[in-house]
DNA sequence: CATGAATGAGATTTCATTCAT
DNA sequence: AATGAATGAAATCTCATTCAT
């Protein structure tokens, strides 16, 4: 009982902690996408999360180790739904498969918005000075997306479904259309439809755009 | 005489007031796009000018201000490249003009991969509270590349050369593949060769990856 | 008790805040004072409160608000001064009244002789363009001391105590002479006694230096 | 002959530079009045003045001197309008003489307003640091001011015109009424008739307020 | 642990002054 | 002697981080 009364509300406090932390890193995810990297404020981020700036630091070393936390657990996340993605559809033709990683990268790429910015703005900007630790963690996430993608192509290639002639360029091309469906939301600031599109962007992808 | 004899100083300083100029604009696209817009220091530009601080200051009202400057510069060069490349094409077949387009995007993107870093950054980052009239600028830019691009595809679409199932996305999706090599190229920190890559990416635009 | 053990904390940071506050307007009326509007340094003001520069902006948006924050505060410890004086001096006899009103006035201007010198400087200087806000809560603060004498004028002359043709001159000369005090005090150094004064003033204002 | 000719040219250069210099100091006065002392930018002064900033250099060492120059030049032309007054008026009765000063006061006041409107400031603010020299010169001013209306006032305390016990206040306060009528015009922004005063003033100042 | 006021290093900006033309 | 671009010291302001409560 003593145990279990000690016990108790030390997990009451790990929840109670839990909790705080995740309130923590959502408000970081919005502000670091709303106001980029760079402008992101420690004070903003606290204020969205509903805690003191104290507390944030209580939760990481300083404003770097907060942003890798960040990119951390959501970069766990969507490799997992990409490697489930996957293995569902090992078996499948590889048109299906393609179409397959393709509907859950968009589909990451619309449910996670603010996560994806963040992705877009390391890939472009220049914050190795500010954020060595995160732009490495980012570098290794598209690094792991694309080694995933790689791999299908190369399947592809062996099966004669992708021209060889590519090469390096194909994985980069297919990415590069989730990309361009992210900056155009960004852009026309509309939440446009993503997955949506999907079998547009297979279809140009696998046939082109020439009629 | 008397009009030369008071011209010909002031033409003189004129052009060093114009050396200082360019040296400014030189410095500020370099920092700007390898520190990134918030990171972009008026020390580290100054120092890189050859000039002091206050000398920024003198030319441009403030930090912003340099930023449009430059921005309004390079912007002008870039669309002056584009239009003399769409008129020489004009009478081209279409998959030519097409292949003329993509070959003067590359070759400005490679040509100007500072300012091209610039403007990608304008599309990913959030920099309206910072540089208000820089973004503006920088989407002005943006839209009147994708005017020109769009044209170039309603055209195919008219002349069956374009699925015209893809409709908006076109322009979009083509634009991505300059973007594409663009960030391979920031990414891996190659100077890879945009414009040799032309005809692989013409024919995956036209026909796609598929074998 | 929950409520109390949770205000408690709280209540003593505030009163920590408050004190700090009172400490940065102090060090703040002394340097603007002795400075001047224009030449009153932040670094300055933040070390004669004894605290950083930082500070002074937790506490105040930038120095325009400092400098409005203070005479916010002393204008309103200022006005309830003359008017709890003025309400005193209700049923007096003119002449009585008159000279209570003097002595507040001269009480005030020699024990906030740093406030006083603020409000002189902001009616001769030209601080619009620096500091709009505190420039408007000057007038107005220098406007109801103008509205207060403007009454006791004229009840004046209704009681066929004052001479009618002065007209709205009476107000400002009547101020004037405080204004001559407060401006010898500072010429030449001295903490003339202005209260002292307040018979040779009134005298000299009812009665004229003739013999 | 040849004399004459190389005078000449450095007569007529002295005339231009003569020009000049009168050019810069009504544009110096305009600005340090307008602007408040802190506030004068020697760009501003140049531009108003149609020279470059380099030629206020030419002319003064350095800004202090420039104000320091304006200051006495003024200061002179109102000494000496002053002392002209008092010569004409030396074997007028009390009441003429005291009437003539302070209508020359007035006059000067108002004629001058610019250079009133810089003692003002001089009087009121501490700028010891920044100009130490000019503001000697405006005490030093201000002081031979004081000394030619105390000459007056003691006569006419002589001249049992003026009642003794206001002793050293009677030149301060007769000063004070003529700062009262320059902050009225300076604070309402009109040009106030100063010299039409004059009489209300003089019964003011000899007879009092009171009925 | 949470809090949030205090800190101070570092950035931007201003402007008197210099000096090559 | 006039010019005005360049200079850089000095000011204002920001914000990540600390630490006493």
């Amino acid at each position: 009982m003593n145990v279990r009364s000690r016990s108790e509300p030390s997990s009451l406090r790990d929840r109670f902690r839990e909790t705080t932390l995740q309130a923590i890193l959502t408000a970081a995810e919005e502000v670091f996408a709303q106001e980029g990297l760079h402008a992101a404020h420690m004070g903003e981020i606290a204020a969205r999360a509903g805690v003191s700036v104290g507390t944030l630091y209580n939760h990481f070393k300083d404003r770097e180790a907060l942003l890798a936390g960040l990119l951390d657990a959501r970069r766990a996340a969507m490799l997992t739904r990409i490697d489930e993605t996957l293995r569902e559809a090992a078996s499948m033709p590889f048109r299906d498969k393609l179409r397959s990683l393709l509907a859950a990268l968009l589909t990451q790429a619309q449910g996670h918005q603010r996560f994806f910015q963040i992705l877009l703005q390391s890939e472009v900007g220049r914050y190795q000075h500010t954020f060595p630790s995160a732009c490495l963690t980012q570098s290794e996430t598209m690094h792991e997306i694309y080694v995933r993608i790689g791999k299908v192509m190369k399947q592809g290639v062996r099966d004669k479904q992708i021209r060889p002639e590519l090469g390096d360029l194909a994985p980069l091309l297919f990415l590069g259309m989730v990309r361009t469906l992210a900056i155009r939301s960004v852009v026309l600031k509309i939440d446009g439809d993503f997955a949506g599109e999907t079998d547009r962007l297979l279809d140009f992808f696998l046939d082109g755009a020439g009629a």
